[in-house]
DNA sequence: GACAATTGACATTCCATGTTGTCAGAATTA
DNA sequence: TAATTCTGACAACATGGAATGTCAATTGTC
């Protein structure tokens, strides 16, 4: 307990801004590093100094590492759901989102990879809490999809293993380097998906 | 350095049986541990007594904690591969042969939990070593899966899409209680890979 | 300019872990 | 039985990280 009796400002900024200028600090930083050693390889020291903070201000934004951990994976997942629906708001045939979703979680990919690296392989084994966060993630993707092609809802484990696929096809395509053109990777994984995410009756 | 000049018998163990089965009870100890709690979260203290053993044969028979993980990991994998092996020898059918490993998958998913577990989902963002493993396994599987059906070596990123679905689908099985038949497991992730692994001129 | 709030650098405490070392006693052989 | 190897329990050391605390210097307010 510090005694701020008054909250003046600072720099130009409220306390309240100074306060979530830090914390997105920390969370860049954050995603920053895991994306580059892992998220096994960087604590919170690492993190405050990337971020140009040190840890007093990290425990007043975040209770503990693995609240950050949290904090960075589900504002990534904001994004990009925020991103898919953009990407498929203009087009109305199920085919046609589906590839808009595909183009744009590519593209995503490449453009930020730190956070598709955190994203897609960091989150496994870890905690039981980071676990939950990851699984619930995953699971509106799969939904996310099925509304995109206008499957029925409740997602089969076919559509699950369609959308681990299209995951495990972006691991691969960076580690690749990216060297695929992404047309060639959305077209493959439109493939997969159109394939998986069929109506019951159609499927067999 | 201790003196070992000679090696006599022990409980009716010569000295390389000893080591033998002190090294393999590490393994399974720590595929079990690893398994139950998340690799990040087992250290060689747990394992050792899990294993009943002290931290001073440990260090006799691995070279630090990664080694054991390593072996572990690689453990897993050659059961799993010789199995899958051994599923298809008796079909030639590439329908067949597929359904057989998809089937000899599942069923040593359902069998073997702790290893599933670690196989699955611990090995990313740990240290490079053991991604390098978890990528050339990885790899080993799309290929064995490309072979079963007689596609073209090379293994695009379609099917690299597929194998990671079949993966993806094992974890969500598992994590749901197994619950869903097997059988039906196995028919989703044949079609996800019949249908991914076909011949280039017939795909689209 | 005086005073309080705010910041940043750093020390400190606590604890877990990896790794190596010690040693008394059990099992084995002669 | 005596000598010796092997074992198991545990101490000891080093390292690193999480989380809290201290304090002088800086910035804003009056």
């Amino acid at each position: 307990m510090s005694s701020p009796e008054t909250d003046r400002a600072y720099r130009g900024l409220s306390a309240d801004e100074r306060r979530k200028d830090r914390r997105s600090r920390l969370v860049r930083a954050a995603v920053k590093l895991y994306g580059a050693r892992g998220y096994a390889n960087v604590g919170v020291r690492a993190i405050c100094a990337e971020a140009g903070l040190t840890e007093r201000y990290f425990y007043e934004a975040f209770e503990n590492g693995e609240a950050l951990a949290i904090a960075s994976f589900e504002g990534i997942a904001r994004v990009l759901f925020d991103n898919l629906e953009t990407a498929i708001l203009p087009h109305s045939a199920p085919r046609a989102r589906l590839r808009a979703a595909l183009s744009a979680w590519f593209g995503l990919v490449a453009a930020y990879p730190d956070e598709a690296r955190f994203f897609l392989k960091d989150l496994d084994g870890v905690s039981p809490a980071l676990e939950e966060v990851r699984r619930a993630v995953f699971h509106r993707f799969v939904a996310l999809f099925g509304r995109i092609v206008g499957a029925e809802p409740g997602g089969s484990l076919l559509e699950v293993g369609a959308i681990g696929g299209v995951l495990e096809m972006a691991v691969v395509w960076m580690r690749g380097g990216l060297r695929i053109p992404v047309d060639t990777v959305v077209a493959d994984a439109e493939r997969l998906c159109s394939f998986a995410f069929q109506p019951q009756e159609v499927r067999s």
